[in-house]
RNA sequence: GGCAGUGUAGCUCAGCUGGUUAGAGCGUGGCACUCAUAAUGCCAAGGUCGGUGGUUCGAGCCCACUCACUGCUACCA
């Protein structure tokens, strides 16, 4: 209690909203959100922001198919986002939208700090650029036809460009974003990602256009109107904007500079390379880490529209459950790994790990607290090796977690709590306490106990990641709300005899496949 | 093409600085039990660790070559 309470600041990416969100924004925001809810029960102050990326142009060409200005699609799908973020329960703090006048004012901030370190320049930027494709192609990559036309690789002809634009010095900063790297070994996660970026940056980096005079729907560079800003300046700032960005004395600037970013990893270099050469620039703190989770498959399959498999993540989380939905997620895929889902897998899980397992072994234990313990927490008696083996397994589940949040292995935290269910489901059958029950009564009390003490343990630490079910499961036992910190997870607080419990209700139903459930009703 | 990585039981994955019968979960087969959400526990089958050749007293873990797959190789959020 003698130590100042830690920050957390923690971002998901933001979502360009030119549809409707999709599974993986579903997952990325539930992946952070669990670190969100991590952070706070260990006693972190946390700030958790999420949001959408409003401008550029294929917004305004969405919103010109559908008849709108950009800003009332902006409007729809960013609330279909909020909506998304509802519906799982997000704790987020603050949901940014790069359209909103504060926005406007950070990055055009930090744009005239970039430039007052002499890192902005006006220049030209040229290239083969398809308008089929809508994208610019190195000159390696085209063909050359008859007449020496060139083509992209998608057989679309292209032509060269010239257009001008704003650039960024980020050439300057190579040597700088090495000796970050290298002083800073976790700044980019996974392993694997950070190597490729640290190799990318190695090679060279060449400035970058970060302006557009090309369409008009974005934030206007400061002091030269045409132009508007490109993707980057426009979209990364949102993290700073949040905190108060210019504002250094706003009541979130203590949260700067970020403690993680979660991000997809297509967007790692952005993030691990023009970000925090940016905020070099413009004299500011950078983000301490940086981390990229992976890409969902059905089934090996990528999710596309044309094969039929991008599902809605709410109503999957309505299906399955909220609970479930996440735990399958977070549990199955090594986080910063690809992952595939299918509905065989997400059920497996469901049934085995939580309704089976955690759900039946909090039934068959509560049931009978309730049936022979008049509905009290039991006496503990004396303790054998097997219950201390056992509770110091549960209680050295905080301090795991702890371990494995290092480095974001949020799987490993969930492998580590079921290693410990099974273990309870086989200590509760090897001690029998139904059999003990009519030979040493006590012996079952404390068997009793132990369970549910154990039961305590794990519904704290499981918190994070099956919020609602974890706090039913402390319900169950009693647990005053004020005592549910990862603090809490130690023999101190243990469960007090004699405490009156409630009625055991189920905490996971069992999946039934509809087709098989009856008469299909 | 260059750089990086992966390849271990049907499936998803662990395997520390090389050292007794290569592990877990799920799935499968059998048994037990009845406290419990047809739940749980126990036992078993099933891999010689992509392939070849080396180093070593000894290699899944080192080296070489080889096959397959994946990622990165900048203006796409």
């Amino acid at each position: 209690m003698t130590h100042v309470t830690e920050r957390f600041f923690i971002t998901t990416a933001i979502s360009y909203p030119n549809g409707v969100p999709h599974l993986g924004h579903a997952y990325e925001l539930m992946a952070s959100d669990a670190i969100a809810r991590f952070m706070r029960l260990d006693g972190r102050d946390v700030f958790f922001l999420t949001g959408t990326d409003e401008h550029g142009l294929k917004m305004a060409q969405t919103a010109e198919r559908e008849g709108l200005t950009p800003i009332q699609l902006a409007d729809r799908n960013a609330a279909a986002f909020r909506a998304m973020g509802k519906a799982l329960d997000s704790t987020n703090d603050d949901f940014i939208r790069t359209t909103e006048p504060r926005h406007y004012a950070a990055s055009q901030a930090i744009w005239r700090r970039m430039e007052a370190n002499g890192d902005i320049y006006l220049s030209k930027y040229s290239g083969w650029y398809s308008v089929r494709d809508e994208a610019f192609f190195d000159e390696k990559e085209l063909t050359t036809g008859e007449g020496g036309k060139r083509f992209a690789p998608s057989g679309a002809p292209v032509e060269w460009v010239e257009e001008e634009s704003y650039f960024f010095r980020l050439s300057a900063y190579q040597d700088k974003l090495l000796a970050l790297y290298a002083s800073q070994p976790d700044y980019i996660g996974p392993e694997s990602r950070r190597n490729e970026v640290v190799s990318f940056v190695e090679r060279g980096l060449e400035d970058l256009s970060i302006s557009r005079k090309t369409f008009t729907w974005g934030i206007p560079v400061p002091g030269d109107e045409k132009h508007v800003m490109y993707v980057w300046v426009d979209a990364l700032t949102n993290y700073i904007t949040a905190a108060g960005f210019p504002d250094e004395q706003a009541p979130r600037w203590k949260y700067w500079p970020a403690s993680v970013h979660i991000i997809g990893k297509d967007i790692v270099r952005f993030h691990a390379v023009i970000w925090p050469a940016m905020l070099m620039s413009a004299g500011l703190p950078l983000p301490k880490r940086v981390f990229g989770h992976g890409f969902l498959t059905n089934r090996g399959e990528k999710m596309s529209k044309s094969l039929g498999n991008v599902l809605d993540p709410i109503a999957m989380s309505q299906q399955y459950g909220l609970d479930a939905f996440r735990y399958f997620f977070l549990r199955e895929i090594p986080f910063g790994a690809d992952g595939s889902y299918s509905h065989e897998a997400i059920v497996g899980r469901l049934n085995a790990d939580l309704a089976n397992d955690l759900g039946n072994l909090a039934q068959r234990s509560l049931s009978m607290v309730n049936k022979n313990c008049e509905a009290k927490v039991p006496p503990r008696h004396a303790l054998t090796g097997d219950e201390d083996t056992l509770l110091a397994s549960a209680y050295a589940l905080a301090a795991g977690g702890r371990r494995h949040m290092d480095s974001f292995a949020l799987h490993a935290i969930l492998n580590d709590i079921w290693k410990v269910v099974g273990d309870t489901n086989r200590y509760f059958a090897a001690q029998a306490p139904w059999a003990l029950r009519k030979t040493d009564p006590a012996r079952m009390e404390t068997v009793l106990w132990t369970t549910a003490e154990v039961l305590r343990v794990i519904g704290l630490v499981a918190q994070p990641f099956i919020p609602i079910a974890a706090g039913k499961l402390l319900d169950l036992l009693a647990v005053p709300v004020d005592r549910r910190m990862f603090a809490h997870a130690v023999p101190d607080q243990a469960l007090v005899p004699g405490t009156v419990l409630p009625a055991p209700m189920a905490l996971f139903p069992r999946y039934v496949e509809p087709e098989t459930a009856g008469e299909g009703a």
